[in-house]
DNA sequence: GAGGTGGTAA
DNA sequence: ATGCGTACCACCTC
């Protein structure tokens, strides 16, 4: 058995692959692999990747040959490859490919690259109802209607289709960006952003695109959306999240783009407007009045002709929006993401419907560049008073966690913390409002919370801006306020649970870029001897896996 | 602008 | 691991 200890990886049988980052040939070796693998955790000795049938097709999709994703593994691997994750990729990768949407005359074409397959597929289950007239022994007619579903069959029976029948010209926009933003400084598209659009707009056989882009919260997707739409020029459709991502597109295109107020229309539960550019979020599209009723909002598809439609954070996109999209193949289609990952395993639907991934750039790189902030990580565990003690061990068990939470000597710590890091840009984040409320009045920072009103929001959020304040403190609305300027300080007093989502989105807040290159400092409390020291350990894992180094300081 | 509904976190 | 209970969002109607 051949061992080459020089090289950086090991290929085991689970199709998961071992990368010894300080082996002196990691770093090509990672380059190698990284276009056909998944990233599942990086502590600091040994990453882990993991080969998909999806990660597979999306490197096909990206024009990587199989015989470039074999021989990637066979030049790194210590030992010799598992037979079977070599067959795995040689036969998933192959079949990329063989299915290919196209367009024919009157009607699309689905073409098939041999007749075994095409019998194979004429009898599928899911496959056969969406096909029309066999045209020849390899080409079957079908309707365009059935565009997506049958992209989606196709991919269930395990032969993704290649797209290429094009799309539909959209209106006409006129969109390019303004050398310098409206707020005055110099703008210029980042080398990767400006890749990723390309990466999109002249992806695959057809020019114009679909597909998906993947950067890190901070890298900058609003912009890498814009770039895209200046790509395109027609008119687009922007999905979001939330209300406060919708004004947060509007507010960058007018800063960074030359359209004009009147150009860029809201559709939403205040405002029911279209235009050139529409902004609206998942939310209204999914609303109906009872569980029988069609969605009356997805009108907003048709209600003009589209050019390009953006899902932002297209990992969170809901069923039913798939479900329109699947009728609309015909249009160009963007999903932006920091996670092709969905919580209800439906990649192969934005797989599918949406379209391959066409660009990512991990995240130490662009850490490396300075485009988005390296993270410290401190957990500071503070013991409770002995009453508090008795208190915690007293409570019935489902109220223990919130005694924890809520211990008082907390706020000694963040006091502390705050003469600390004077002159940082501070933001405490907490679950609990009863004792955000304390915290805010004992530090004199103003408290923002669901109840606080929009127009508010804003206006200490200027003042935070402007540094004006010299810290916030924040409820759950900190998770999803992604307007929340340059913080380099984040102290978390208390969390649900352990949750490794609300620990990511937290932490991404401080990652953008700091102009005076300070660090950011993640702090998280927790009293000890509590169960909330269990739900430490596991963001202790979770932080681990994703590559930051954290300390442990106790407080007592 | 208030108050209700239904969704999400996980 | 899970899920309780809490908090929040965005929609609707009036």
């Amino acid at each position: 058995m051949s061992y080459i200890p020089e090289n950086a990886l090991i290929v085991q049988s689970d199709r998961t692959i071992l990368l010894e980052v300080h082996s002196p040939t990691a770093e090509k070796a990672l380059v190698a692999i990284a276009p056909f693998t998944e990233l599942i955790k990086s502590p600091e000795h040994i990453h882990t990747y993991r080969i998909t049938p999806l990660s597979i097709w999306n490197a096909r999709a990206a024009g990587m040959a199989v015989e470039a994703m074999v021989e990637a593994l066979h030049q790194y691997a210590k030992y010799p490859i598992p037979e079977a994750v070599e067959q795995e990729i040689i036969t998933l990768g192959s079949r990329y490919g063989l299915t290919i949407i196209e367009r024919g005359e009157n009607s699309l074409i689905l073409r098939v690259g041999d007749r075994p397959l095409a019998e194979l597929l004429s009898r599928d289950k899911h496959v056969a109802p969406l096909l029309g007239k066999r045209l020849s022994e390899l080409c079957f007619e079908f309707d365009a209607g059935f565009r997506g579903l049958l992209k989606q069959a196709l991919l269930a029976a395990g032969y993704p289709a290649e797209d290429i029948a094009g799309y539909v010209t959209g209106d006409a926009l006129s969109i390019k960006f303004s050398e310098t933003t409206r707020s005055g400084t110099k703008f210029l598209l980042r080398d990767y952003q400006q890749k990723a659009a390309e990466a999109f707009h002249q992806s695959g056989r057809v020019q114009g695109g679909s597909g998906v882009i993947v950067l890190p919260c901070g890298a900058g997707k609003t912009v890498v959306g814009m770039a895209a739409m200046a790509a395109v020029q027609e008119s687009t459709l922007v999905l979001t999240t939330s209300l406060t991502s919708v004004r947060q597109w509007r507010r960058e295109l007018l800063d960074k783009t030359d359209l004009l107020e009147d150009a860029i229309a809201e559709y939403s539960g205040e405002v029911k407007a279209t235009g050139p550019v529409t902004l609206s979020t998942y939310q209204i599209l999914t609303y109906r009045s009872n569980r029988e009723e069609d969605f009356p909002h997805f009108d907003l598809f048709r209600a003009r002709s589209w050019g390009l439609i953006i899902y932002d954070e297209v990992h969170l996109l809901p069923a039913p929006v798939f479900r329109i999209t699947a009728e609309l193949q015909a249009r160009r289609r963007l999903g932006l993401t920091a996670t092709l990952i969905r919580e209800d395993g439906r990649e192969g639907d934005v797989f599918a419907l949406i379209g391959p991934k066409r660009y990512d750039v991990p995240w130490r790189e662009l850490e490396g560049q300075g485009f988005i902030a390296t993270a410290n990580c401190s957990e500071i565990r503070i013991v409770q008073d002995e009453e508090r003690q008795m208190e915690y061990a007293l409570a019935p068990r489902r109220n223990q966690f919130r005694v924890a939470a809520e211990n008082p000597r907390k706020v000694e710590v963040v006091k502390d913390l705050l003469e600390r890091n004077l002159g940082h840009r501070i933001l405490i984040i907490g679950e609990f409002l009863s004792q955000l409320e304390t915290l805010a009045q004992l530090t004199g920072l103003p408290l923002i919370t669901g109840k606080t009103k929009q127009k508010e929001r804003e206006q200490l959020y200027q003042a935070f801006r402007d540094g004006k304040l010299a810290g916030l403190v924040l409820s759950r609305v900190g998770n999803f306020a992604i307007d929340l300027p340059d913080a380099n300080i984040l102290i978390q007093v208390s969390g649900k649970y352990g949750s490794r989502q609300e620990e990511a989105q937290r932490l991404g807040r401080i990652l953008r870029p700091k102009s005076d290159n300070q660090q950011a400092h993640f702090y998280t409390l927790v009293s000890l001897r509590t169960c909330e020291e269990e739900f430490a350990r596991h963001r202790q894992l979770f932080l681990t896996e994703q590559g930051y180094s954290y300390q442990i300081e106790v407080w007592d």
